[in-house]
DNA sequence: ATGAAAGCGCTAACAA
DNA sequence: TTGTTAGCGCTTTCAT
């Protein structure tokens, strides 16, 4: 490999200091135009890139952020961690992935101490991670910026939301004007935000067509296959069973899908099932999931870029609203008539 | 924030100069063991951490690996992920997630540059990367450790391999010994040498069986559920349709699943289906499915732990040969009596 | 608008 | 076995 290239052979090629070859690379305004376009295009002849860890030691910063997460669903992360690579790539960021466990004792402070020795530059949010308001109080001390993806709470926070709850209304809005009456739902995992949203929505979306809540048809679920498997045998052996059951996730879905078509039921002519989150394997069960498209990818790129923006300036960033879409396929249909 | 502890912090408070604390951290020999121990217990309740900057810019060393895919499948590269993670947080490493596009024509430019630039100490590659011959010996030239995962050639590679083609073998015996005569095979895409692994395996199973090799049972696919949808439209319109099908991996196997489903053909009793990978998809549809369980995360944490080890003695490292297992479910059962 | 000098916190090379 | 000195390649601070 030949010999690195350093800010000192440019400045020198440039005939500028090595001072000057650092504005134009950090972009500061001070340059003049011709002095910059000079040192820009010696830059790209001799190939130069500066050394990160140089740069990193010199000025305090990393040029890294770290995507927090507690075992999600290998799907969402997916799609978030390539939203956030993408944004970073085009900043010149890099991205490094940290597993965390919520739930453990001094979670706060495992976070704590792994930011302050990393430096890291900022720090994505995934749920349940964004609902610790301890966490978020002490990087808030420390100056340390981040951003949240769909945190219970948006006050004063940056990042991206995405409305659930209304969501959710639609979706039962529409099991109705299908003639559906008997409407269960599967709750999700207490601990997200999702689920208080999406059951929400649920009572939101009877309302608004006159049905009446039933607290028999909702279960407790935990956003896993299996618990959708156990609420589905739940639902089924009532009495008088829904005509339709809309799961809090694609997951539960797929689990009372299985159980119905473990009881000889036809979807969508004896049952019609619903989901949430558009996952790919909604696509490839079959019936093919009618579901709720939240559009995961961007919303890791968007947070990511609103994370950018408070780096560079602490007073910016927002709270981004993201579309939701329903995606209606195979797995609903019209409400079998009751003899 | 308190200020930063540093080196020289240690140093003073444990009565030693920089240079020997510097060695214990980094774990060299040279340091008397009551040296070491004070300075261990110093450094901790000093609570001190080195700055990875600092440590890089002066050891030249980035203590960074760098996870290089393209466009596999959510799941495999979540597993990879996950393994590669655990490893490095074991050793105080950290991970960087880089997509990059194969079939672009300067790829080899692309990962050289980004190599180079950047300092990772090492790189993960995966599947089709791993293949490109061109981007290997390069790397070999620049002395740049790398582990490969599931690569075409082993020879003289460090990494990890599954024995595909065994694997592939025993599900067709396995087909064969519940009354199969007429299997399909749906291949993968082409650029991945597990499409050849597992054609081979499927020939082989045959042969091991004494099933004669019939060409109109193998249909090219590529990986994706829509191929496995036509590939299944192909195969149940064949005047003589194959009682079972191997398709070349799970998504491909839902997609005949989903044609033999709308064609009221029910599973497995008019027709057998299995797969590959036992992705979390696979168990949750209908009937779940039969495949073969790679133990992807684990493939992701040894070949990590080979990297390290080749980027300490670059003489070191080796190709480790993981397990297999068959997963049997619902989706494979006796051949249909044909009348 | 540009430059000179002084570090950032650590390790390499050498010395003792 | 341990310490001293001189950087690593960049940005900061302060001049001009």
């Amino acid at each position: 490999m030949t010999v690195r290239v350093r800010i000192e052979d440019v400045a020198r090629a440039a005939g500028v200091s090595m001072k000057t070859v650092s504005r134009v690379l950090n972009n500061e305004a001070t340059v003049r135009d011709d002095t910059r376009s000079r040192v820009q295009e010696v830059a790209k002849a001799l190939n130069y890139r500066p050394d990160p860890s140089a740069r990193s030691l010199a000025g305090r910063k990393s040029y890294l952020v770290a995507l927090l997460y507690d075992n999600p669903s290998a799907n969402y992360l997916m799609e978030i961690l390539m939203g956030v690579v993408e944004a970073c790539q085009a900043h010149h960021y890099g991205m490094v992935v940290q597993p965390l466990l919520y739930d453990s004792p001094d979670f706060v402070e495992t976070v704590i101490s792994l930011v302050s020795f990393s430096r890291f530059d900022g720090l994505i949010l995934t749920p349940p991670i964004t609902d610790s308001v301890e966490l978020l109080d002490r990087l808030d001390e420390l100056a340390i910026p981040y951003a949240c993806i769909s945190p219970k709470n948006r006050e004063g926070r940056i990042g991206v939301t995405l409305e659930e709850h209304d969501a959710v209304s639609d979706m039962v809005a529409h099991l109705v004007s299908l003639g559906h009456t008997r409407i269960a739902h599967i709750k999700g995992h207490t601990a997200h935000g999702a689920s208080e949203w999406r059951l929400a929505g649920y009572r939101a979306g009877l309302r608004r067509t006159g049905l009446r809540y039933d607290p028999a048809l909702v279960i407790e679920g935990e956003f896993s296959f299996d618990s959708g498997v156990r609420a589905g045998h739940v639902l089924l052996d009532l009495p008088e069973p829904p005509t339709a059951i809309f799961a809090a996730n694609d997951d539960m879905a797929a689990g009372v899908m299985s159980v119905a078509h473990g009881r000889g039921l036809r979807i969508p002519d004896d049952i019609s099932v619903c989901g949430f989150d558009n996952t790919p394997m909604s696509r490839q069960i079959f019936p093919a999931l009618t579901t709720v498209h939240q559009p995961t990818q961007d919303m890791g790129r968007q947070a990511t870029l609103e994370l950018l923006k408070a780096i560079r300036d602490p007073a910016s960033g927002e709270m981004v609203r993201m579309p939701y879409a329903l995606q209606l396929r195979q797995s609903t249909g019209s409400a079998p008539r009751r003899p």
